[in-house]
DNA sequence: CGTAGCTTTGATGTAGGTCAAGAAATGTGG
DNA sequence: CCACATTTCTTGACCTACATCAAAGCTACG
């Protein structure tokens, strides 16, 4: 009874709706999956959750919150490599590494499940099933990235800008959070630009640039697509690469 | 016997390798990767190894050769992601996620061993350890397209370029391509660029300013490093971070 | 209700792109 | 082994996208 309650409030978190659309879970995958589950933890902003360098991490998933995983260069500037919302794993390869080669920190309030190296070990003994769903989720993130990269390598400032706000609304649609039309979004334009590889004062620029089109409104915490298919034209995005039509593995 | 003579052979190849830097591979572990290992194929330059958009593609594990992943924007850039060197995984996502999202295309004549989903599928429910290993193979691939992203996001071109050739020499020595004075590069500028997100007559700029500079020499398909430390300060490469001392499992 | 962090805008500088064209390599068929 | 073709490398002249610097107006919250 009470495995079966916990199976089920697993069932309802974003990272169990992520897995899902990949294998289709067993309710033993789901018992060992809410064993990993259980340790939740909260970091508010200014309390990183991963510290580069530093060894014997855990990997977390995202509950509520938002966070980022960056990397810091001499010379103070940084790169913001992913953006975490719910749903996500974070610190994965810190747990593989043994020792962090990137930082992650809040930017909103971050409520997160702390999976030690032993018990995701664990877990992948007992269901493969999962191992696999890991692997699976671990590889949409890195498709997420390798997107970014091309952004970055080959995309001006305003289509980068297109591209990754339709991208991150996409994400977040896939979690529940955010609509069609927009979604909020708690990122100022010192953290977009230290993500698009810009300057905030570039960042400005574009975004008001792109309202003047009338393609997309960021203001206030909230984005507003006004125009989402000349956007998606616009930015050239795949708009189902990171869809697909159920379960890959039955 | 002949499992012995499979297992032997298998373990010199680049791939278990680099995956023994991880795990402590059992022999069974290595009976069911060298099943993994079994249907060899050989792509001439020009066959492409894995297409964009295309359906129920194989992942391949490199043997010899040099191979390279990219994607096509519109307007015909491409921007590289990665190179595939012997004894790297390529095309793991185009399994997972049933269609391909970039392409693979050898750079020199490839040889290379297919893994179809269901053999993955099945080493997997064998053996969690080569499971856990193949994850960290894809975590460690992650871990350099990271760095290639920040790359792109806050290093200057000559930064950039320092650093990916440092980087190439470290994964080469790492399957015992290379030494730390050097190695044999088969990269033409062209390619180089489009990994770099640069125009090719950027890149011959800059690895003229580097070699000017006493640090690097690019010529004939041969990198050289004439002033290594100079070069690792220079790029500020973190010098281990593709390292580690020893099995993190065993 | 003041101070610190955001956003917005203007003026000016520079890294790297584009265009063009010649020089080395490299390859190919006779 | 040589003519010819193709790719690759190299360099110069010019231009554009974005950075940097500076300063003012907002927001918000302690």
């Amino acid at each position: 009874m009470i495995d079966n309650t916990a199976a089920l409030s697993i069932l309802d978190s974003p990272f169990a709706k992520k897995l899902s659309a990949f294998v289709k879970l067993a309710p033993s995958d789901l018992t060992v999956m809410s064993d990993l589950y259980r340790r939740r933890r909260t970091f508010p902003i200014g309390m990183d959750m991963i510290h580069q360098g530093q060894a014997d991490q855990s990997a977390y998933v995202v509950a509520s919150g938002w966070a980022c995983s960056y990397k810091i260069l001499q010379g103070g500037t940084r790169q913001i490599v992913d953006f975490q919302i719910p749903g996500d794993f974070l610190g994965l390869r810190s747990v593989l590494f043994r020792t962090a080669d990137h930082n992650v920190e809040p930017i909103t309030l971050v409520q997160a499940s702390e999976v030690r190296q032993r018990d995701l070990l664990y877990a992948f003994a007992e269901t493969p099933r999962l191992a696999m769903a890991v692997l699976w989720a671990a590889s949409r993130d890195e498709a997420m990235v390798v997107e970014h990269l091309v952004d970055l390598g080959r995309r001006n400032a305003s289509e980068r800008m297109a591209h990754f706000l339709l991208e991150l609304g996409a994400r977040l649609r896939l979690v529940g959070l955010g609509e069609r039309s927009g979604y909020s979004c708690p990122l100022s334009q010192y953290l977009l630009a230290d993500a698009m590889g810009l300057s905030a004062v570039h960042v400005n620029r574009v975004l008001r640039e792109l309202r003047e089109e009338g393609l997309l409104t960021f203001q206030k915490g909230r984005v507003v697509f006004d125009d989402y298919d000349a956007l998606v034209e616009f930015a050239s995005f795949d708009r189902d690469y990171l869809d697909h039509e159920g379960p890959l593995l039955n």
